[in-house]
DNA sequence: CCCATTGGTCTGGTGAATGAACCTTCATCT
DNA sequence: AGATGAAGGTTCATTCACCAGACCAATGGG
């Protein structure tokens, strides 16, 4: 990482993760790339992000193995920014994390809640379907919703336009899914 | 928290959450507080971090109610930083993001290995016990020890030479502990 | 009195983040 | 053909946070 993002003395696992996504928007990057936010624009518009740090940002984490470009079209070439494996396994911390800051970061508890696809149960504290027990449910079986206690999205750009309503995380999302308006 | 450091637009708790716990070394001071660091200079040394900027973190996280000061003696007044009930509950995401890092940022594993404090078994990846079940053993249960697949710390300050050994989470450490050499 | 310890604050320099403007490729409209 | 617009960037000046190191304040010990 660039000069000033890294902990060289420290011997820990967990600084060696906060040198690849513990910059300054990344981890809401990983975040919207599991909600299925794809493209460069839609990642601009929904985080509203400099758009030389974006860039920055998405090269680091592709390099890093957390994401991978893939072309959706010729001419012009364009790619879309997806998950590779290591990226989906930062699924655990991500959602613990939000899960922390929905109890004590937030007025009004967590803006969306997160649910076991097969039998729609939502997951508890660390990512278990209390229903189905076992493991950790994968991301390709949560689906995401708007939490009905708080008072819908403000926000104009197509990604929260496309998240008043229910949706299962890594499915493309805004430019990427149907154009319906 | 200062400006450039929040994340306004984003209407999520990961957002709310990496306002608190997501600028550069805030995750590692609470990280050295789980490992029983308390004192000012102990983390100053560990770290390697500006003293301008500790004193910044220390103040914000103390401010977020992530951290609180303890008074351990008067003349002169001097307190240590001591985790509160809701910088507790970062042990699981901080756990799953180190455990994330061992697996993908490191070459060679991880640096330290966590124990459930009671049976002697290794956590697994969501911070359980294997051995004893239920639902994720809380830090104030949990022994760290260094990694043997990896060469010993070769770092001198008090903390580094205190975690060579086997160490409970939250136990003071260094300073803060007997002054035995 | 001088010095060490602890926990800071202050200052000047540097690199990173920011917002705005600009660029390139190509498809489509007229 | 030329204008227009979308997508995905790059370049630039300014601002801000990070950094290292010097300095400061309260107290206790030799």
């Amino acid at each position: 990482m660039a000069l000033g993002t890294d902990y060289e003395l420290q011997e820990c696992a967990l600084a060696r993760a906060l040198e690849v996504v513990g910059e300054r928007w990344s981890l809401l990057i990983v975040r919207d790339a599991f909600y299925g936010v794809q493209r460069f624009n839609d990642f601009l518009a929904h985080l509203g992000i400099p758009r030389a740090v974006l860039t920055s940002r998405l090269n680091a984490l592709v390099a890093a193995g957390v994401l991978r470009k893939e072309p959706y079209q010729r001419a012009p070439l364009r790619h879309g920014y997806l998950l590779t494996g290591t990226g989906l396994e930062l699924w655990g911390p991500l959602y613990q994390l939000s899960r922390w800051g929905g109890r004590h970061a937030t007025d009004g508890g967590s803006y969306h809640l997160f649910a076991h696809a097969d039998c729609g149960t939502d997951l508890d504290l660390v990512g278990v379907c209390p229903a189905c027990g076992g493991g950790p449910v994968p991301p390709t079986a949560v689906v995401m919703r708007p939490n009905p206690a708080r008072a819908g999205s403000h926000r104009e750009d197509p990604v929260s336009r496309a998240l008043v309503r229910p949706h299962p995380l890594l499915e493309p999302i805004a430019s990427a899914a149907s154009p319906t308006g």
